[in-house]
DNA sequence: AGTGTATGAATGAACG
DNA sequence: CGTTCATTCATACACT
């Protein structure tokens, strides 16, 4: 980490001097002439870590000529040059060496890694995109167009800006996965568990009462576990694609703490477990009921990968510790489906509250990733909180 | 100042267009390799450019992606890896390389910024009250991370915050691990350990283990996957490339970049820190210290029977994420053998501190289990702490 | 409408 | 030089 501060790479190093002045060092990197100006800074030294040094923020005269000057094949000028550009681009306004030198830099190579990736993306892969969307176009130039929620309006005219670089970007994006959400994921599908885990599981749901245990005992161990066997095993298809790279991805075990299973991609769905929650509420949106019907038990049905999936509206689909699950919209709770001692997280580490039932205040949400954490853990946590502060800083 | 958008480095510069689609464009952070703001001609100023341009806005399933890759330990993806993981993103909508690039560079950006946040306040902790910045000072302590009361609405959106965790594990003994995968180990082949998930900690130390495979060669992500070998590597692309140390680390994705070509096996060889531990007074608990520096090492237990006889001379074995290494008594540079990114903690959940050049201020003990934690993870549990501390409290 | 927050995007500054 | 960090700008949304 090491964070803050490490920049100014010493010979720049002057202090913050705040104003509008840049750098005005002498030459940028070059060390040479030791100079530097630190100039008195006035005022202001509220604290804050270090240093508030402002940036240097180009005109647009400066930048005009700027790029005037790169275009012209200067990419990269010597100390000279940087000088006299400096001097000339002071014309509108406080600039040193050292930006003049950062900016060349900058633009170099920003210029030539967008230049390599696009070249990349040029001769890349021509993947077929199966993604149910909207079409996407051929595939040179523009993409596709995914009309989602934006009203194109404005026509189509694309046309990129600059003036220049048109061409570029050819590839069209697509490239898609071959998983499709849900259900099958490319045919990788673990299978692994799957077989005890279904087992259980269906015998296990039994409708009535609000039995926990039954669930938490399965689910929850499994599903803190992450429930996966991920690395090996499947896998054998994946085929054709050449893999190009992605194919794989991370499967990974489990980490350490809480990282628990993170697959990144999720490659396990294997058990798509359903919890059922009772439907009250019949949803859409998330608003806020805070109902306190105790639901009740919720059946787990297991469903294999593909048998379901089609479950439009029914019910909404959400990612509990990298797993994916099902369940009914409306109310869920928490308690019931996996015991007392977790609270429920959302993926920006919120926990999801819930009443004295164990009800979540709010619906989960589709498409969205929770994480069961539990408790005791948490105390853990929390305890080396501080001691890990010191480390890490 | 300045302001209105001068960005868009022209590359992205498309027009307006709405719709969608993101970036699709090539890479990110480039500005334009011929284009340019400002193009010189007509004068016209550099930027206005009137389109809005709309911002992707990545849905949930793609944000899971991203938050499960990151805290897999790939904080700040290569290029390579990006273009990947655009590829897997894009099944769920559109998405360029640049999206995700910034979304990897604002993220680790931010996780960073809130913990440094985090710090101030664990330290003048009892007033529970964010207030990031130094807007409202005083106390007004708004309302920050409310974990309460949300309520998003559906689709997209989601807001992270930020944070966001993982699973856990199963018993509640936090610090087990749920390593029982090991089954098949790719190739390495991890020599023991295993035995926990059904057995307990307690045990183990175990002095005997006869042999200790030389833990030569892992690598970081082995090691915090629990043995490793995902699926299929590939790797291919790009290997011949010097970046030998790259590709590995693409290999498998969850590096933590800095970790990079750490391999365990270098503690062996370069840093062989001996440090004679003078082996007695046995305390244990790792509880505090923390603030201190200057450690005296005196706090280790070593399991009377081998102890003596392995601390002697020759090497200590432990236990790291249930894979047995072997360490050289004596300080043990914690950053040397698995980088920056990682803090080890000990089997009681501490955190072994170190000093600012990754040593840990005690020596390893024999026999003892320690797991190494990513970074970013560690983010996410502290915010996940504090998040699920305003629920408790 | 206005204000604050979360976060995508852009880019100056630095490091290795 | 390629990458990474830090800042800043800008926009979408939530709340009051």
């Amino acid at each position: 980490m090491a964070s803050s501060n490490r920049h100014w790479p010493s010979m720049f190093k002057s202090k913050p001097h705040h104003h509008q002045w840049q750098h005005d060092i002498n030459s940028p990197p070059l060390p040479s002439s030791a100079s530097h100006r630190s100039s008195p800074f006035s005022g202001c030294e509220v604290e804050r870590s270090p240093e508030p040094k402002p940036r240097w923020n180009p005109k647009p005269e400066q930048i005009r000529v700027l790029e005037a000057i790169f275009n012209s094949g200067m990419v990269n000028p010597p100390r000279e040059e940087i000088r006299r550009i400096r001097a000339q681009l002071q014309e509108y306004g406080q600039v040193g060496d050292a930006n003049v030198f950062y900016w060349f830099q900058n633009r170099k190579s920003r210029s030539k890694y967008k230049l390599r990736l696009l070249h990349k993306h040029s001769l890349s892969q021509p993947q077929p995109q199966p993604q149910p969307q909207p079409s996407s176009s051929s595939s040179s130039s523009s993409k596709s167009t995914k009309p989602h929620k934006n009203k194109d309006k404005n026509n189509t005219n694309l046309s990129l800006g600059g003036g220049q670089m048109m061409g570029m970007f050819p590839s069209e994006d697509a490239f898609l996965f071959p998983v499709s959400t849900v259900g099958a994921f490319g045919g990788i599908t673990a299978s692994s568990q799957l077989g005890f885990l279904s087992g259980d599981m269906i015998e296990q749901h039994k409708p009535a009462h609000p039995t926990v245990e039954q669930c938490t005992g399965y689910l929850l161990s499994e599903i803190m576990n992450g429930n996966a066997s991920y690395g090996t095993h499947h896998q054998q298809h994946l085929s054709d694609k050449e893999d190009e790279e992605m194919s794989m991805k991370m499967l990974q075990q489990p980490q350490p703490y809480a990282a628990t299973s993170h697959q990144i991609t999720s490659y396990n769905n294997n058990n798509n477990i359903i919890l059922h929650v009772p439907p009250i509420t019949p949803t859409t949106s998330t608003t806020t009921t805070t109902s306190t019907t105790t639901s009740d038990p919720l059946d787990i049905v297991l469903s294999t990968s593909d048998q379901l999936q089609v479950q439009v509206c029914t019910r909404i689909r959400v990612f509990i510790n990298e797993m994916e699950f099902e369940v009914s919209p409306g109310p869920f709770n928490v308690r019931d489906a996996f015991g007392e001692e977790v609270v429920l997280i959302n993926s920006a580490g919120q926990p999801i509250v819930t009443d004295e039932y164990g009800v979540a205040l709010q619906p989960l949400q589709h498409g969205a990733s929770y994480y069961l954490v539990l408790f005791p853990l948490l105390v853990s946590l929390i305890q080396m909180n501080l001691a890990v502060w010191e480390i890490m800083v």
